[in-house]
DNA sequence: CTAGGTGCAAAAGGTTTGCGGTTAA
DNA sequence: TTAACCGCAAACCTTTTGCACCTAG
């Protein structure tokens, strides 16, 4: 996965980004730069609602399209929680997510530098990951 | 996680397991088996096509219901793979899933004896960590 | 100019719920 | 005996789609 956003602008909406080989509009500029402003993990009905305060005629269809849109170019995450709705993430380094039981908050987890997943994982022979999702529930214990 | 189930059965059903403090039932029964016999990670609805071969009267809604309370006492596992339809695994033992973009298939991925989470993740201070879902989603090249 | 995006409303798809009848312990 | 479960159908909620209009490049 590659961070395809340049600061090559041509955009006219403020602080819009080009995403390369992306289409640059109003929404996607809007819909990206509430997930860059904000930047927790906020789901496509969030994501919705702050839209609506810069941009009220927004709908929620054109919401979910450029968070698709986005997704598919690399500008940002998908992130899914067991059943929930999905969350977006603004965060393109390698990292999984802890979903603190207590607060509800999303805690972006790094992953160790120079840390290999086959050192945790016995991957089938021949294994080639596209994609790895690491998601963590549970409490922080702050004694 | 801890497995409930033990062997001092008392249930009708053939090959009727109990789990500690749930209630076993006819469509419970029917339902652990299937998941049992098959082995793979079937969605819900492809639970429901195989009990029903066996028990044509149970419904969907109950098959939900029975995968719930098995998921809850800890029988088996709901597995989530990015927006499909939950799957659940039998297998109780820590492990992660690949995700064959190819065939399909879902492959149980073992965690290493003796590798810690820790080593991959920097954590956050005084996390307790309840449930870990590792997901993969690539390719097998078999050259 | 035009391929592709937008807004709206409606549909889809997975999952949950409410209710009257049934059953495990 | 009775609290809990089942079957059914309807509700629910998130996400996707179809279509007429609009706009970035």
């Amino acid at each position: 996965m590659k961070n395809n956003i340049t600061e090559s602008s041509k955009c006219n909406a403020e602080d819009c980004p080009t995403v390369d080989g992306l289409r640059m509009t109003r929404q996607r500029s809007e819909v990206y730069s509430v997930l860059m402003s904000y930047r927790d993990h906020p789901t496509a009905g969030e994501v919705f609602e702050r839209a609506k305060e810069n941009m009220p005629t927004i709908s929620l269809a054109t919401v979910y399209n450029c968070l698709e849109a986005l997704v598919q170019h690399g500008a940002v995450r998908q992130v899914n929680f067991e059943r929930e709705s999905s969350r977006y993430c603004p965060n393109l380094t390698e990292h999984g997510h802890f979903h603190d039981e207590e607060s509800g908050k999303i805690i972006d987890v790094p992953l160790k530098k120079g840390a290999k997943l086959s050192d945790l994982l016995d991957l089938p022979e021949g294994a080639e990951i596209d994609n790895l999702e690491i998601t963590l529930r549970g409490k922080i214990s702050n004694n």
